[in-house]
DNA sequence: GTTTCATATGACTAAAAAGTCACATAAAAT
DNA sequence: ATTTTATGTGACTTTTTAGTCATATGAAAC
């Protein structure tokens, strides 16, 4: 957490130097990050910068909860309305609502994406200390519900398949931010997983959804 | 490249040398990664290792190098059956000796993994400056040639799925060095992974390939 | 107006790490 | 044996960067 210097600072000040701290996270990595480019940036002096945040690391963390609240406010309604929907509708919603947040916050997605990738470094164990495997349980959640409704084959591992679904979250964050590589709308990248999800690769006439080929 | 010095060095040095770059290269990311580890535990002085390399860069590539001739002959076998095999038992091949690879290999593995992860550093595009797309264009060769044959619902987008069966590819890759919270088979994974990405999560009376349920 | 408290500052320190170099040793050539 | 060439070495230099500190400025309290 911040010192309370930094909260008393007038807010025109602080969303400064958050702005330049998301600049500078989403452009390099946590290791990879310099202070005195956060600094400059954001037009204040090291010794200032100092008495805002204890240290690098915290800074980062502060950045990361705000990523974690904003994301969790796109979430929530879905989640919301979780018990009342089809599995597939449910996990459109989900991936819709991740996919707006990641549009919205285009840097606190690629500093997001950046986290996940550096998964074999501490700061990642630190930040992710408590919670570690809540994506996995929640999905595991889902498909085990899913399973009992009727909705999901049976024949799955729920396990290996809530891994999957997970990092499928993150690969359609990624799809964003190498969008150029793309022409196609971002919903319809979404759908088009979702029907492989659904649907698998093998074609067996089963007359499933249609979806619209360009 | 590395120096005529290096390639003249007795057979056991240069083992060592590379024994000692693989295992920091393994536990570090290239930035995190010290040369004075590699020399500490190779038992060699700082001034020799860049008698044997120019620099730090020299070195990760060249252990990138390795990495890539190792794996590409795990799987040249299995792309020279490719044209008289059924697209989802190539997959499941070429899955295998992916994994094969990562098993016999498992610190070039973890290198690789972390080269992907860095995949927004000059370090990643210095390296993948002339194979950038070889794996994507890889898929969609093969998943079109699928179309044409039956074997593939046409409904599915050639270009989307190629890039998610890369990443799944690599989805695999880290479920090895993940294994600790997994008490299956490593190949009986790759099955489970396979069976979604054929059939899709959606029940329905189609009688597809039985499935070890554990 | 003076004291007290909060905030601002940037030159400085400390530590880490890549890369260098003058010299040492050994091997090969003559 | 002596010269030449190749390889080995680790203290040293340079660069970079996180973090500190003595001092300055401003704002509120009395």
């Amino acid at each position: 957490m911040p010192t309370s210097t930094f909260f008393n600072l007038p807010q025109q000040k602080k969303e400064r130097i958050i702005d330049a701290a998301l600049d500078e996270f989403s452009e390099s990595s946590y290791h990879q990050a310099r202070v005195s480019n956060i600094v400059d940036n954001a037009g204040i002096a090291k010794g200032s910068f100092y008495q805002y945040f204890n240290n690098k690391k915290e800074i980062f963390k502060y950045i990361i909860d705000i990523m974690g609240e904003k994301k969790l406010k796109y979430l929530d309604e879905v989640i919301k309305k979780q018990p009342e929907m089809d599995f597939f509708d449910f996990l459109e919603e989900l991936y819709k609502n991740g996919l707006e947040f990641a549009k919205d916050n285009p840097r606190l997605n690629k500093i997001g994406n950046k986290l996940f990738s550096d998964s074999n470094s501490e700061i990642f164990d630190e930040i992710m200390d408590i919670n570690e495997n809540k994506s996995i349980d929640f999905y595991e959640n889902i498909l085990s519900k899913g399973i009992k409704n009727g909705e999901i084959d049976p024949k799955i591992d729920v396990e290996v398949t809530a891994h999957l679904l997970t990092k499928i979250n993150i690969f359609i964050g990624e799809l964003l931010y190498k969008e150029s590589e793309f022409n196609a709308d971002d919903m319809e990248i979404v759908q088009k997983v979702l029907y492989i999800i659904k649907n698998g690769l093998e074609l067996n006439q089963k007359g499933g959804d249609n979806i619209g080929t360009t």
